[in-house]
DNA sequence: ATTTTATACATAAGTTATTTATGTATATAA
DNA sequence: TTATATACATAAATAACTTATGTATAAAAT
């Protein structure tokens, strides 16, 4: 997904949140929506997210609905009970992350 | 580094961003910086750093000064020129990596 | 006295996420 | 009829990091 080495490691907590506002995606969908939100900043890739997903589903994270949509498969995701209790989790991590992260990098926090 | 994936990634960009501050700085006081500003939320393992250091400085974007400090060895490390321009670039994607997390993941901006 | 903790570097094996490159297949647009 | 969009998939390679060690000096604790 893009360039930027920032985003590795973010990945399954993006699917969770989205899975978590949206109740059920599939994958082609998760790609196009985060493509949008970010304007085409961030881009995931196929090759990373049905891996991911795969592994989200064996890890008892998200359970699949196949559905046949227009003649073309759709593996719709959405999350388990313990997805759920996990993207809360998932979620408070980021929001150190970005806590941690905003304190090192601090532009001296006069500009705010 | 502690246990969040989320930091995988972010390494680079925090000891360019502290050496961009500080001047110069060696490794083991690096780890103590990043401890301290982030009140041992973040830990950087040595296992992780000195490599970095060393890709970093091969890369041409650090250099070295090797110092006796007390009997024991310390190697300074400072931005090149090169590395003062890299720095400003992880910055930027750093703010826009920061910025498109908090787009994905943003609580609906009620509660601001 | 001696063990632990702190300081200060280093590397090597293993894990894991992601990239890059493919592959299949249908439907629509150029 | 060729390219683009939709929709899934996997496999090899890369790269970052973890975990486990290793060396060595100095200071603090038992």
């Amino acid at each position: 997904m893009k360039n930027s080495q920032l985003y590795k490691g973010s990945l399954t907590t993006i699917v969770m949140k989205l899975l978590e506002e949206n109740g059920r995606m599939y994958g082609y969908e998760i790609t196009q929506k985060v493509k949008g939100i970010t304007k085409g900043e961030l881009k995931i890739t196929e090759g990373a997210l049905y891996p991911a997903l795969h592994k989200l589903e064996a890890d008892g994270v998200l359970e699949v609905e196949v559905e046949n949509v227009d003649n073309r498969l759709r593996k719709y995701y959405k999350l388990t009970e313990k997805g759920t209790t996990e993207t809360v989790n998932r979620l408070a991590e980021l929001e150190d992350f970005i806590r941690n992260m905003q304190t090192l990098v601090q532009p001296k926090l006069d500009s705010l």
